[in-house]
Parts: C-alpha cells; sequence; structure tokens
RNA sequence: CGGGGCAUGGCUCAGUUUGGUAGAGCACCUGGCUUGGGACCAGGGGGUCGCAGGUUCGAAUCCUGCUGCUCCGACCA
C-alpha cells in the first residue's frame, strides 16, 4: 500500500470528546471516526486489525471444534419473552417495530437466537456437544456510551456458544474455550489474565474473564502474589480469619456524637481507628425492600455480594425515608434497635470485632463496646466486603495485589438456563428428555483493539503487537526530491511485498519530519527509512518501533533481518 | 436518571460579559522556497455561528423552547 492511496486521515491535534488514550489515539491516526454517541465508523487501518484479531480468533475457535455462522441482528421479540429477557434488559436494548407493529430488537447478544436455532434440530446425545460461533456487530444502547471503542452501542463480538448432554461435557467445551482464549490473547501480544468472576445477570455460574492489563482498565482484579488465583474484586473472595480475640468483652455504651456522621468524624472524636468501628450502608432492592448491610469502618461493601447474598435482582441506595421506615437513622445507623423490616446482612469480619463503636440508631449517639455476636440479633452473616490490596488469598492465603484491566473476553458456564425456558431438549442414552447444557464464550473484538491500544502506547502514539498491527513495515524516502531514494524504496517496498511482508510505502512528498510523525502515531512494528546514505553507502537503517533501536543492514541482507525481526516482535 | 459544561470552516479554539453584519492557528488549493522529526513566504477557497421561535433599526452575542455532544455522579449514612 501507497500512502499516496491510503484512507488514513490523521489528525495533528486530540479532538475534544476524547478522553482515553485509545479513543484519542485512534481517532488520531485516522482508524475510526465517530457516526453518532458510540457508533464508529472503522476506516482502512482499523478495518485491517480487527480482521487481524478476527483472523486469529476464526483460527482458534475451528482448532477447539468451533463451527462459525451467522445470526440475524434483527430478532423477534417473542423469543425474548420467552426467556423473560425482553423485560429484564430494559433500557439496555435497541428496540424497533416493522410496518406491522411488530416488536423486534437489535440483538444485544444472541442466546436466545442460537437456542432457538437448535431447539428443533438437536434430537439426540449423538449429536453432541455442539459448539457454534458468530463474529458479528451487537447493539447496546448503554446509558452513558464513553471512552470509544471501550464501551461503544454498536460493538464487534465473537461469541461461541456450546451445548454438551450433561455437565462433564461442559467441562470439556469449557477448557477448550479457556485454553483457545488464552492462545488468542497471547498470539494478539497482549499482557492479560484470566480471572474468577461473578456471573452478573447473564445467569449461570462459573465464569472467568479474560482481562488485558492497563490502568485505564474499568475493571479492578486481585491476584495471588505466591499462588495463580486471579479474580474480579467483585468476586474475589474473602473467608472467615481465624483469629482469636482475647479482648474482653465490655457492656455496651451510649455515647453523644454531635452531628458526626461520618465514620472518620466519630472514629477522630473517640481517638480510635477506623477498624474499630462498623460502617452501615443501606441499599434498597427491586421490591423496595430496605436491606441493611454493615462492614469495619475501613473496608466498603461489595454490592455485588450482597446482591446474591440476599437474592436481589437490582440494588440502589435506600433514600432517607425508607431508612426511617425502618428504624434506622441515618448517619447513626447500627443493627441494633431497627424494626424487624430491614433486612441485615453482616460482613464476616465485623463478627471478629469486640468492643467496636457503630451507629446507636438515635440522633447524635453511637454505641460504644458493640460486641456483634453478643449484641446483635436477626441478622445474616456473610462475605461482604470488597477485597483490598495486602488481604490474604482464598487459595493460599499470601497477600494479594491489585491491578486495573479491561475486560476483553468472558467465559461462562450457563448451565440449562436458556435451554430451559426455550425448550431446548434432546433424548440422553436412556432415551430421557433433557435440556441441553449451555456455555457462551465471548470477545469484544472492537474492544479488544481499543485494549491494545490502551496497553501498547507512547507519547508518539501507538506502538501495535506484530501480530495485529495494521501493517508491520513502513517504508519512508527521506527526502521528497531526491528520486534515487524514491527508487531504493520503491525496490525496498517492492522486495518486502514479494517476501509476504505487509508493507506501507510513504511516497507522499512529504518532509521527513510529517512522515515520521505519522509512522509513529499510527505504529507501525518497524520502519525503513531510506536516505543519503542508502544511495551513497548501501546502508538499510531500520527502526524498531517499540524499542526505538535502530539498525543498519545492506541492500542485501535487509530482508532477512527484518523477517526475522517480525518473527520476534 | 440527577448535576455541570459545550455547540462558531475539516480540526483546536477566540469573539458572547458591554448587540453593529465573523476571526486565528492547523488542514486544503496555487506559486515560490525548503527537505532526517509535524518548515517558511505570497496568494486563494471554504462558515445559514446546532435547530426553531422571540426582543431589536440591527443578534454568534439578549430571552424562550428544542436537539446533539461531553464530563461528573448515581457506593460508605
Amino acid at each position: 500500500m501507497r500512502t499516496t492511496q491510503l484512507y488514513a486521515p490523521t489528525l495533528r491535534e486530540t479532538p475534544a470528546e476524547a478522553e482515553v488514550m485509545s479513543h484519542q489515539l485512534l481517532l488520531r491516526a485516522g482508524m475510526i471516526r465517530k457516526a453518532a454517541g458510540g457508533v464508529y465508523t472503522y476506516l482502512p487501518l482499523a478495518w485491517r486489525v480487527l480482521r487481524k484479531i478476527e483472523t486469529i480468533i476464526r483460527e482458534e475457535m475451528d482448532v477447539a471444534g468451533g463451527q462459525e455462522l451467522s445470526m440475524p441482528i434483527i430478532q423477534p421479540a417473542e423469543l425474548w419473552h420467552e426467556t423473560g429477557r425482553w423485560d429484564i434488559f430494559g433500557e439496555e436494548m435497541f428496540r424497533l417495530k416493522d410496518r406491522h407493529d411488530r416488536s423486534f430488537c437489535l440483538g444485544p447478544t444472541h442466546e436466545e437466537m442460537i437456542t432457538s436455532l437448535i431447539r428443533n434440530e438437536v434430537r439426540s446425545y449423538r449429536q453432541l456437544p455442539l459448539l457454534l460461533y458468530q463474529i458479528q456487530n451487537k447493539y447496546r444502547d448503554e446509558i452513558r456510551p464513553r471512552f470509544g471503542l471501550m464501551r461503544g452501542r454498536e460493538f464487534i463480538m465473537k461469541d461461541l456458544y456450546s451445548f454438551d448432554k450433561d455437565e462433564a461435557g461442559l467441562d470439556v467445551s469449557y477448557k477448550k474455550m479457556y485454553d483457545a482464549y488464552t492462545n488468542i490473547f497471547t498470539r494478539c501480544g497482549l499482557v492479560f489474565r484470566p480471572v474468577e468472576a461473578d456471573g452478573g445477570s447473564i445467569g449461570g455460574g462459573f465464569t472467568h474473564e479474560f482481562t488485558v492489563l492497563a490502568d485505564s482498565g474499568e475493571s479492578e482484579i486481585v491476584y495471588c502474589s505466591k499462588c495463580d488465583y486471579a479474580a474480579n474484586v467483585e468476586k474475589a473472595e474473602l473467608k472467615a480469619s481465624v483469629q482469636e480475640n482475647i479482648a474482653e468483652e465490655l457492656p455496651l455504651k451510649l455515647v453523644d456524637t454531635p452531628d458526626m456522621k461520618t465514620i472518620e468524624a466519630v472514629t477522630d472524636f473517640m481517638g480510635m481507628d477506623s477498624t474499630q468501628s462498623i460502617k452501615a450502608v443501606a441499599f434498597q432492592n427491586e421490591k423496595d425492600e430496605v436491606i441493611l448491610a454493615f462492614v469495619r469502618g475501613d473496608h466498603d461493601v461489595n454490592d455485588v455480594k450482597l446482591q446474591n447474598a440476599v437474592g436481589a435482582v437490582t440494588l440502589r441506595m435506600a433514600d432517607e425515608a425508607a431508612i426511617k421506615a425502618v428504624g434506622g437513622v441515618p448517619g447513626f445507623m447500627s443493627p441494633i434497635g431497627l424494626t424487624k423490616d430491614a433486612k441485615v446482612v453482616v460482613d464476616l469480619s465485623v463478627m471478629e470485632m469486640t468492643n467496636a463503636i457503630g451507629g446507636a440508631n438515635q440522633i447524635d449517639k453511637h454505641y460504644c463496646n458493640m460486641n456483634p455476636k453478643r449484641d446483635f440479633t436477626d441478622y445474616l452473616v456473610t462475605d461482604l466486603r470488597l477485597m483490598c490490596e495486602g488481604d490474604p488469598c482464598p487459595h493460599c492465603g499470601a497477600p494479594v495485589k491489585m491491578t486495573r484491566g479491561i475486560e476483553a473476553g468472558q467465559v461462562f458456564k450457563l448451565g440449562t438456563k436458556y435451554s430451559e425456558s426455550l425448550k431446548a431438549t434432546f433424548l440422553d442414552e436412556n432415551g430421557r428428555e433433557k435440556p441441553l447444557v449451555m456455555g457462551c464464550y465471548g470477545i469484544g473484538v472492537s474492544r479488544t483493539m481499543a485494549a491494545a491500544i490502551e496497553q501498547n502506547n507512547d507519547e508518539y502514539g501507538i506502538v501495535w503487537p506484530a501480530a495485529i498491527a495494521p501493517y508491520q513495515v513502513v517504508v519512508i524516502p527521506v527526502n521528497a526530491k531526491n528520486t534515487e531514494q524514491f527508487s531504493i524504496a520503491e525496490t525496498l517496498y517492492q522486495e518486502l511485498q514479494a517476501a509476504k511482508v505487509e508493507v506501507v510505502l510513504d511516497d507522499r512528498k512529504e518532509r521527513a519530519g510529517v512522515k515520521f510523525k505519522d509512522a509513529d502515531l499510527i505504529g507501525y512494528p518497524i520502519r525503513i527509512t531510506v536516505g543519503p546514505k542508502s544511495v551513497e553507502e548501501d546502508s538499510i537503517e531500520i527502526k524498531i518501533r517499540r524499542s526505538g533501536e535502530v539498525f543498519t543492514y545492506g541492500k542485501v541482507d535487509y530482508l532477512e533481518n527484518v523477517l526475522s525481526m517480525l518473527r520476534n516482535l
């Protein structure tokens, strides 16, 4: 490809709307343009990257026994009514009606579609397992699309759905996908971790997220400093510690704490540490029932754990009226002295506390010497808090570390949730009718491209891993007027093409600086510079984008060196 | 959904407070000059100032309504 032909309008300045690095660089490198909030056109360079990622995915899916198909993006409402997700998805689903007033949606995902497809065709265990996948646009009407391709309303997803006759079969399919994903992200040249995660609303149980590590990532993960445990903080389990409390339990005492509604105010006033206080957080579920969560003052409530613990569909912060209705006093809440309407959930670590301070459910008053085991009544104890750096690993007990990342893929054991609601059954070896056991495995393709940039960039632009770079090499003749340089560049260009290298020749009549800036911005892994020395001394300059290293070779041996560099990038 | 902010040429923005008929830099076109890190000089093209009303002799500027974009929040009582 010649730059004069390439449609990649680069920008010198960063458009105001772009906040995160990948968004800025995708715009500046002439790779994407916005069509509407969260909806983008992929220009040629971006499309090449996406196709490369897709190719890697296809190869690994096929090796794992997957078969690719294509399903409708426009999906009839009836299917979604069958699983109840027409309502559950709510505002997040793009809906439309046809001329006959029939309801449809733009598929946010394809569990319904795929399950309805095979429920009529798969009748026997002999036809299983079945692994089908698609790579297509999906649609979610996000409340707040942002971060460019990271959280769009239209995005490219690969989804594979597995159908097995039993749990054992699902385990095999799951393992295949887990391994395939490990291969995919490794081949893409990304630093990532598979982490244990919460199932969320897709329903089902066991799941791993494949998280591309990047400080700008939206998900927070913990990983063990010793063993291979890694989990999303939402999921990370904390076990009851076996510490022995020697402190003697003192009698409960009411103290005045005028206008001290925060942990900090109270503990400062009392000369205590926040670890000695009990923090209350009030929620309401979808039925408007009040749920009061209690954690240690220095801890934070993990609302996913809380949601699971109380079986809530949704949770939101409780309003003041609701708190008062159950006998709570905002700012001074505790499990002591509530009316019975509230569900009280207490974190494990709170139960280990002695002589703690907490609210009294009276205005401007707290209790000292609160001993949960003695003083609390009618409550549920569970693991409720967010894990912090240094907390013990649930597997080996070593302190955990935290980092951030971008969730690029997820493997999920669905079980029979969809096959039951959609009546997708088969006959097993004993002639008994059973629901198919399903799994779903997604990769955000467009998001993976953005994640790759978040993880691989510097002050000059993108630094593509070679496997997914739009082109591997750019050839730049330095002096636009020098026909000898151009002619040498042209020869190198031809030779590289003949050697099956994806190469761009920057044949623009621009000054060297412009070409260098664009090359850095677009992030070609290797830059070949043709300058005066190439004419006079037969030397070819090769610069590695990532390391900045510069090598000089002759016209006869540059090619083999480029090829070997590409293999190692 | 709540609260900010913004909307002026392809991009980044000034001009709005105090109404007087639209500007800069970059980009683009022409010519010259330059050529190893986003040059320079000269000339040129391009904007119903988001949309719809209103006030006024006169509106980018003031008023009303709408739309779009964007940021923060929607967790520690």
